[in-house]
DNA sequence: CCCTGATTCGC
DNA sequence: GCGAATCAGG
């Protein structure tokens, strides 16, 4: 694949837009993250919408050979997505009856545009639980953390897997 | 272990 | 210029 206009043009938007690495890659079809992640810093937009950091540390690489060492590792902070992830939605696990909401509504906002997770991202242990419209185009997934082989986050197992019944009687409860 | 971006360097 | 391999961090 090609660095076509085009595709650069849609590289930057998504990049811009704060998707990371690895969706656009996605998006883009044909290259890896690394690749979308060296095309980003040959474009000089690395910094996304950050803190300035201009300074840049060049760091040792690490190579099989020459046994020398004594290298001084700066570690250099440049922390750039919040990925809290489970523990900010999932409080909930020890709590007696919460059910406040019988739809995504809640962990919607709390999953910001930047870790929403898309159909790519999806693996063995991430929610699948869907949320939005699938025509339209704020549709995506959970996203959060789940136990391996568990198709859903603590929250989303509990509206999937609790028949419709309880899940009125809960309800209920929590109404009044 | 999962993920993220950053950097280097052979091509 | 490109991107795999690697590094460093959450």
């Amino acid at each position: 694949m090609t660095w076509t206009t085009e595709r650069v043009d849609l590289l930057k938007k998504l990049w811009t837009d704060g998707l990371s690495a690895s969706q656009i890659a996605g998006e883009l079809g044909g290259v890896t993250r690394n690749a979308v992640i060296g095309k980003v810093h040959r474009l000089g937009l690395s910094g996304r919408a950050k803190a300035p950091a201009p300074v840049q540390k060049a760091r040792k690489i690490a190579k099989p050979a020459t046994g020398a060492s004594g290298g001084s590792s700066l570690p250099s902070k440049g922390g750039m997505m919040p990925q809290s992830h489970g523990a900010t939605a999932l409080k909930m696990e020890s709590a007696p009856a919460p059910a406040p909401a019988p739809q995504e509504r809640p962990v919607a906002e709390l999953v910001p545009l930047s870790q929403r997770a898309t159909i790519l991202t999806l693996n063995e242990r991430t929610c699948k639980w869907p949320i939005g419209d699938p025509t339209s185009d704020d549709f995506y997934f959970c996203g959060h953390s789940s136990d391996p082989g568990v198709p859903y986050c603590a929250y989303h197992c509990r509206i999937a897997y609790q028949p419709a019944t309880d899940r009125r009687r809960d309800r209920k409860a929590a109404a009044g």
